[in-house]
Order: C-alpha cells, then sequence, then structure tokens
DNA sequence: TGTAATTTAATCGTGTACGATTTAAATTAA
DNA sequence: TTAATTTAAATCGTACACGATTAAATTACA
C-alpha cells in the first residue's frame, strides 16, 4: 500500500461503512421527535409498519423482514405489548412459534403514523427519483455484504 | 393520500431510512468476524481509525467526528482502555476534557487492521467509482437530516 | 415407532446509543 | 473578585442488537 491510500485507509470519512453508520443514526435521531408523540422507538416504528402491512405475523417473519434476531425481537415485541399495541400468542397450528397480532390500538395508531413519511422525505431534501436511486443502491449494497458475508 | 401511495407507505422495502438501518446492520455482521481477530466491535474499530488518522484527541473531539454523546464513548474508551489499546488523562491545559492517546499496542494493531478495507469493499461487490459515490450520496443525506432535524 | 435432527422463541451476558442529570472546571459578566 | 453561565465528562435509566445457550415442539428417517 502506497503512502497515499494509507491516508485513505485513515480517512473515516472515505469508509462506507462509516457513511452507513453515520446516516442511520442520523436518522434515528430526526424520527425520534415524530415518533415520540406516537410512543414508539424506531425500531418498533419499523416493526409496526410491517404489522400495518401484514397483521397476524410469526416472529419468524418479522424477523425476516428485519434482518433482527429473537434476542432483539422479543422484548422489543413485550413492550410493545405491554403498550397494548400488539397481542402474542402461541400458534396452535404450531405451538414453537408465536403469532404477532395488531390489538384495535395498534391498529388505529396507524393513522397517526400515515404523515410521518412524507415529513421525513422533506428532512432528507432529496427529490423522490434520488431517494429511489439512492434505495435500490442501499438494498443492492445490503444484499451483496449478505451474499459476502459467507467468505470472511 | 391516495391508494397507491397508501400501499408504498406500508411497504418496509421502500423505506430508505429502512435501507439505511438494514445495510448499518449488514456492515457490521460482515465487519464483526474481521474485528473478532483484532478483539475489537465496530465502533470500537471505527474510534480507532480516527484516532490512527489522529492521535491525542479529547473525548469531545471523537465525539464530533463520530456524532456520539459522551454518554456512549465514556464507557467505550474505557473498555479500550482496559484492553490496553488506548490511555485516558485529564487535560492538565484544561482539566474539563480528557485526552485519549493511542498506547503502543493500539498504534502495533493498525498494522493488523490495515488489511480490512480491502477485504470489506470486496464484500461490497462494488467498484470504486460506486462505492464513492454511494458515499457521497450518503454524506449529503446525513448532512441534510441534521439540519432538517432543527424544523421537526 | 421411536429417536435424532431441526426449528422456534426465549433467556442471558456484553456492548452500544441516547436523553437527562450531575459534577467539576473554565469562562464570562456584573 | 465574586457570581452566573457555559462547557466537558461521567453517570443513570431505558432500549436496542447480537451470539450462545436452552427448552419445547415438530419433522425426518432408520
Amino acid at each position: 500500500m502506497d503512502d497515499a491510500s494509507k491516508e485513505d485507509f485513515l480517512d473515516l470519512e472515505k469508509f462506507l461503512c462509516f457513511s452507513v453508520y453515520a446516516a442511520s443514526h442520523a436518522f434515528n435521531r430526526i424520527y425520534k421527535p415524530l415518533l415520540d408523540r406516537l410512543g414508539l422507538t424506531y425500531p418498533q416504528y419499523l416493526v409496526m409498519v410491517s404489522l400495518w402491512q401484514e397483521d397476524d405475523q410469526s416472529v419468524r417473519s418479522i424477523g425476516q423482514k428485519m434482518f433482527l434476531e429473537s434476542s432483539t425481537l422479543t422484548p422489543l415485541l413485550k413492550r410493545l405489548e405491554a403498550n397494548g399495541l400488539v397481542v402474542r400468542k402461541r400458534d396452535p397450528e404450531d405451538e414453537r412459534s408465536v403469532r404477532v397480532r395488531l390489538s384495535n390500538e395498534g391498529k388505529a395508531l396507524r393513522e397517526k403514523a400515515e404523515e410521518i413519511p412524507a415529513c421525513i422525505l422533506d428532512a432528507t431534501g432529496l427529490d423522490i427519483e434520488t431517494a429511489k436511486r439512492l434505495n435500490r443502491d442501499l438494498q443492492e449494497l445490503r444484499t451483496q455484504l449478505e451474499s459476502g458475508a459467507k467468505k470472511l
């Protein structure tokens, strides 16, 4: 490695991983005031979005969509249940799995949440097309990283 | 909001924030096996990169670069110190601030870490130009989000 | 059929991450 | 010079996030 690329190696700003990491935190922070009004955290909100899209999912199904382990989801879902937004219940068909269903309160929250995406898009300062392109690039990156993970 | 955009609203995959969130976790996972060999976590690694670039920084300075609070950094830096990679010491010039310095062991670790970025770039499956473009887009996004945060 | 292998959640331990508060030091104002 | 304000870390409480392990239910298959 020559001197120039050693400098690159040390420049945090040139790390793609760091840009992703920092952007993720920035999103978290910008969502916070909006989600506080709904009594949700950012990961909880994402779970709710998934349930609004498709109610009555297993923990496993939510985990697959969100790329999270049960060790993360179980406590999170219990908090949602404690707040009265979802109901957790063993599947009688297969007692291993737990089905997560929206309560009426959880369903009702959807109305209040619908204004959020527009606020966020506005805060990104991106036009729709750029946002879509960035979204696609990131999805591809994630897919690549997941398949690349096996080699390391 | 019409029916079509209501569907969009509910599709997790169309959320830019979710793509960033998921990509961040994917990076975390791909770094893990590489960083395990160095005995570092992912955020610890980013702090070390920052210190390799510029040794002898205050907690505040590291926090500004990484967009982290002292409540996150203090315990993290104490762990790095416990592992013998850095030394924390009050600045005699200004007793409010704590200076973080690399130990010899911390400096030496840099050699071992230098192979990592190439491994990661390889795992992303991106060519350098695409990676740079994505990096720029994300930095701009973060900057926008930070200035947009005040309005919400 | 019965045992082994797999699948699904849950639990535990460690490590971020943040907001609110606290403490101590330094700076500014009165 | 003292008093008020500001600044820098640290501390505390809550909430992710993951790996390793465990327990229970289901499936595979000998």
